[in-house]
DNA sequence: TAGATAATTAAGCGAATGTCTAAATTAAAA
DNA sequence: TTTTAATTTAGACATTCGCTTAATTATCTA
């Protein structure tokens, strides 16, 4: 739970995420996204997997990183507390009789 | 929204935000739940009130603290990016005829 | 007006965080 | 096998964070 509050506190590991709705992204893709060392942005990575937001997958030289559905699972049930007691907008729907 | 992630990166803070789904209370009765010092609790409601994830309204002496949708909201346009990526499952609906 | 209560602001300190460069590991290519 | 490339690990350092105690502000009450 804190792992995962940590991991999405840093705008860098947010916008990592954000980059990896594309799609999966091997470590190196990632790094040139942004003006930081790659060991920066390796640590970075690394913290992510801690809080099982993104997954790993060695593909020889390579490292694949991808979404993690795990993690956000957690966090969505953390917030569905107050969007119940705030009652956020439901989708809508049109009824034909 | 660095803010509202630094602000619930914090267990007590997410604490707090707990106990306010129970209803408004005062700065006071907050510190009570936690044992630590008035000072840290206030710093705490500080964040927490940037981050409008709170609203405070003083009432006298006291000032009352309640959840502020405000900052929910846009925590809530965040994560909905990972959501709709992963497809969690739907509120349920109720339909009136 | 004094004194007591609720709460915040201020100052200081150790621990955690994010960054860098340099070194190590692992796998592909020459 | 030697070299090159992708990535991580290690060590160092400045900044931020969360906590404490002491002081301050604001409000209520006798």
């Amino acid at each position: 739970m804190d792992t995962k509050f940590k991991a999405i506190n840093d705008p860098t590991r947010r916008e990592i995420l954000q980059f990896l709705v594309n799609g999966p992204q091997n470590a190196g893709q990632i790094a040139s996204q942004f003006d930081m060392s790659k060991p920066s942005i390796s640590h970075h990575l690394d913290l992510l997997k801690q809080a099982k937001l993104i997954q790993a997958d060695k593909k020889g030289q390579f490292i694949e990183y991808k979404l993690d559905k795990t993690g956000f699972e957690v966090i969505h049930t953390w917030f569905k507390t107050f969007s119940t007691y705030f009652e956020f907008p439901k989708p809508k729907i049109r009824i034909e009789i």
